[in-house]
DNA sequence: TGAGAACGTTGGCGTGGCCAACAAGGAAGA
DNA sequence: TCTTCCTTGTTGGCCACGCCAACGTTCTCA
C-alpha cells in the first residue's frame, strides 16, 4: 500500500537514509542562510572564523586539524577570507614554513553574523520536535559521533 | 578549556553540525561497503533499482520523483544500470515521449545484495545505542523529515 | 650532515544535489 | 484544425563537501 511518500520500504526507514533526509534538510536552510545572509561565504569560512575566534592565531594545519577540513581546502577557504580582509595570514618568523592565520575585526563581526543566521536555522530544524525531544535527539546524535 | 575534540563550542554542539557529522560517518561507512560489494554501483542505482523492485516498472519521470533524484540524474544512472543490463528501458508504445523502465533478474539479484551490505552497516552506524535508543533515534529522525 | 617529517599549495576526483535549455511528443483550447 | 502549452528525456553545467597525490620549501632529529 504505497503512501503519500512514495520513497521505498528498503530505503525510507533506515538510519541511514533518514540522517541523510534530515543532515539533507538542514543542509538546504543552512545554504539559503548563507545565501541570504552570508556574504558569499559558506560552511568552511565559518568553521575556519570560528576556529580562530575561539582559540586565537593558528598555522593552517592546525586549523585543518581543528575543523576536520582538509589541508588543502583550508589553503583556498582561506584564500577567499583574505581577499575580504576577515583574515590575514603571514609567515611565522619562528617556523618559516608555517603561516599564522589572525581573524580580523572585519572577520569578528562576519562570525558574529553569521552566528545569528546559524542559530536561528537550529530552531527551524528542529521545529517539529518539542523541547524535550530536542534534548533527546541531541543527546542521541552526540553519541553517534 | 579546549577538550580533546577541538571542534569550536560554536559549531560542536549545534544539531545542524552534529547532523552533518552523523551523516558524514554513515555515509563513509556506505561508500566503503559500495566500493566493497557494490560492482560499482552507487546509492542512486540503489535507490531507483528499489523503487522499480517495489512499484514495477516506471517512466523516467516518476522514478525520479519517487526517489527524489532529478531527472537529469535519473538518466545518468539509469544508463549504466541498462549498461550492466540490471535495468531494460524501452519506448511506451502508447505515449512514445516516455521510456518504461524494467528491472531485470540481474537487478534483483543486485539489489537483494546490497539489501544484506547495507543492512549491515545500519548496525555499524548505531552501534554506539542501545536497542532503545535506536528506536528514539529513528522516530526522532522521522519526525524532523 | 643526511634522512625524514611537516607545511602550504596546486590540481584532481567522487558523491550528492540542483538548474537551464533543448527537441520530441502529446494534450487542450481557440 | 491549428496553435499553445506541458511533459519527457537528454545534455551540459554548477556548487558544496570531502578526500587524495604530488611537489617544493622548511625544519628536526638521528
Amino acid at each position: 500500500m504505497p503512501t503519500d511518500d512514495r520513497t521505498p520500504d528498503r530505503v525510507r526507514s533506515r538510519p541511514t537514509w533518514l540522517l541523510a533526509r534530515a543532515h539533507g534538510r538542514a543542509l538546504a536552510l543552512l545554504h539559503a542562510g548563507f545565501e541570504a545572509h552570508g556574504d558569499g561565504l559558506r560552511g568552511y569560512h565559518y568553521r575556519l572564523l570560528a576556529a580562530l575566534e575561539q582559540w586565537g592565531p593558528a598555522s593552517q594545519a592546525d586549523l585543518g586539524r581543528d575543523t576536520g577540513i582538509d589541508r588543502s581546502d583550508v589553503t583556498a577557504a582561506l584564500r577567499q577570507l583574505e581577499d575580504e580582509a576577515l583574515v590575514e595570514r603571514r609567515v611565522d618568523p619562528g617556523h618559516r614554513r608555517r603561516n599564522i592565520v589572525t581573524i580580523t575585526a572585519d572577520g569578528q563581526r562576519a562570525l558574529q553574523r553569521l552566528d545569528v543566521v546559524i542559530a536561528d536555522i537550529q530552531g527551524d530544524v528542529l521545529a517539529p520536535l518539542t523541547p524535550e525531544q530536542r534534548r533527546q535527539l541531541v543527546d542521541l546524535l552526540e553519541k553517534l559521533v
